[in-house]
DNA sequence: CCTACCGATCGGTAGG
DNA sequence: CCTACCGATCGGTAGG
């Protein structure tokens, strides 16, 4: 039973690096039973099928985006503050979790049409969360003045990049990287 | 001849929009077939392969970033003006050829082997030319002091979602939004 | 541009 | 977790 448990962890791990590699479609069962070191058919013992892989990685991640959505909403912080704490929240979970965040950004179009509505919904009101914090911002007169249509697509957009230099880059370049994107971002936004 | 041109150009537009919304490997050639309104074996009478699709359109749009490139490069403007072409370049494309851009951001890992290495030597000549002028605005102190691959990352990011809405807004909502991601960068970056 | 077709590969199952 | 296997679908060809 946890010997079971951490195959299939490690085959959504495995799963989520060659998804990122290749894209998810042109993965196929056997590129994955080969990274884990077992027969293709073996896989079906820990995971029902393909699909459930990256349901499993696109629902994660975005559950951790909700989690920290959750967080920063239900604190006291003004506007500035919150802000910044969004964008950190996305580029921890970028950094913590660089091929399940890819998967999440690029793969998430190839679930199931049940999956993908939901996963459709749950961005969605995500992103109205996020504009709705922006909104509040940009009437006090505190964010340049915008729609927050753009201002979101912008912050998301800028934080987007960094962890595909997780494996390139030391702790401390990515440290420094991460306060000039916060600081573009800053600058860029608010008055 | 000039019928059978047209033919490639359709089978060309036609892929690029397919490739943009289901990914290059979940196109077939028969979805592509249906829509140019032949059948599949047909389609090798104008073309060479499915592979051959995708190298137009990712080789054309370099193709178009680089002429561009070279023009901004020979002009003799200053620092924040060429950063500012660079910026209407990137942005011009993408309006022009929105399913181009897409296919070309997002699907070009899947370029045969040869065809894949010539792009990255493409682009990584691109990036090395774009940076190079951020660096000589950033010695000068007319860019905010900060690694010129960082400020890269985040100008060519700022303007790589807009595409997706050129069916849902009108001309003149995408020149507004155009303009707020042009003085959001140009904030962000310049002292 | 079509009809007819093919070898390769895919996700997945049966049975142990 | 493996051996053996299968139906479906893929990109592409032959020949007209």
């Amino acid at each position: 039973m946890k010997r079971s448990k951490n195959r299939k962890e490690e085959i959504y791990a495995v799963s989520a690096k060659l998804f990122r590699k290749r894209g998810y479609v042109a993965s196929t069962m056997r590129d994955i039973a080969e990274l884990v070191g077992i027969e293709p058919s073996s896989l079906y013992s820990h995971i029902k099928s393909k699909e459930e892989i990256l349901i499993k990685i696109c629902m994660t991640c975005a559950q951790e985006f909700d989690d920290g959505m959750v967080r920063v909403i239900q604190s006291n912080k003004g506007i500035h503050q919150k802000i910044e704490d969004l964008i950190d929240l996305h580029l921890d979970i970028a950094l913590n979790k660089p091929s399940s965040v890819t998967v999440f950004n690029d793969e998430w179009k190839h679930l199931p049409e049940k999956e993908l509505n939901e996963f459709m919904v749950i961005r969605s009101e995500y992103a109205s969360n996020f504009k709705e914090i922006l909104m509040i911002g940009i009437k006090k007169g505190e964010i340049v003045s915008m729609s927050e249509s753009t201002a979101f697509q912008l912050i998301i957009n800028s934080v987007k990049w960094l962890h595909f230099y997780v494996k390139k880059l030391s702790e401390a370049e990515l440290r420094e990287k991460r306060k000039e994107i916060k600081q573009f971002i800053i600058r860029g936004l608010f008055l």
